[in-house]
DNA sequence: CTGTTGTTGTTATGTTGTAACGTAGCAGAT
DNA sequence: ATCTGCTACGTTACAACATAACAACAACAG
């Protein structure tokens, strides 16, 4: 995996592309959730950020950055856990896929896999059975992770 | 669709069988989830029994009284949206298959579908080789229902 | 320098969820 | 009857999560 600095660089030029700026604070929530193997919420983050790299985030802020982050794709909210993570793929430029998270309820741990497109087919043709549709390019699966299922 | 008189019944008396109890406060609960067609937080079905029911049922007694039903498996609680929704099948006598719920994410109407053994098998199999199990017998997957779709 | 836009600060408040402890009522044993 | 123990429910207080509304300020184009 690419360092945090690398990832930080290329995350700030994608965002230059697009007329964003990537501030101090935003980087400084990036980082926290590059740092942490586990999907973080609002509030951690904000302890993260005063704890490790002295931005003293409210509430209100650290909602505002992530709000941003996700429209520059940079991190993915999980309904399912009340978290986000950054995105696995920053560093990559080609076009996302549906991303699936496995989320560990226990420790919010967050894999990513990817279904067969004639398995993600085969959901989106039960969905629309029943006349809805799959908005979200996202699922989200409850599990739990190796270390969690072990005890 | 059974009426929710009868469906009541029946909740009770499974209830029964299990050495538990269907209080009144618990029925008002259930009667608000069966009545509605969509997802209700805790806080709508306190609103629902005190207004509809005159049941005051403070959060506490709410959330207990879920948790509740939830053993009983008489309502699913849908993580994704934060949400409870009365079982579809709480009529039937039969062995509950990994329910799949799809939640729109606007309104909040759930539909129920069933996916094929094999494509759940497909999944497990996926999530399996990221070192995680399948823990949840439940999916929920983000969607918008026809209503809302078509705006 | 000035107006415009985007970012952040500030304050206040709304919403959701739970901990901890108290009470009421019923069931069975003595 | 009284005790005991259990389950359901009440009460208070607070923790955790999220946003509204408005003020201040920085960046940048003209």
């Amino acid at each position: 995996m690419a360092s945090v600095r690398k990832i930080l660089e290329h995350a700030e030029s994608q965002c230059l592309n697009q007329g964003a700026r990537l501030t101090d604070k935003r980087k400084a929530v990036l980082t926290g959730l590059l740092q942490s193997e586990r999907a973080l919420s609002a509030y951690e983050l904000i302890d993260y950020c005063r704890d490790q790299l002295g931005e003293k985030l409210p509430p209100m802020s650290i909602y505002r950055i992530l709000e941003f982050l996700e429209a520059q794709q940079l991190v993915h909210k999980l309904k399912l856990a009340n978290r986000f993570v950054a995105c696995t793929h920053i560093t990559c430029d080609h076009r996302h896929e549906v991303p699936q998270f496995l989320v560990c309820t226990n420790c919010f741990r967050v894999a990513e896999t990817s279904l067969s497109k004639s398995t993600l087919g085969t959901i989106k043709r039960n969905v629309k059975e029943v006349g809805f549709e799959l908005v979200s390019p996202q699922l989200e699966i409850n599990c739990l992770c190796g270390d969690c299922s072990s005890q």
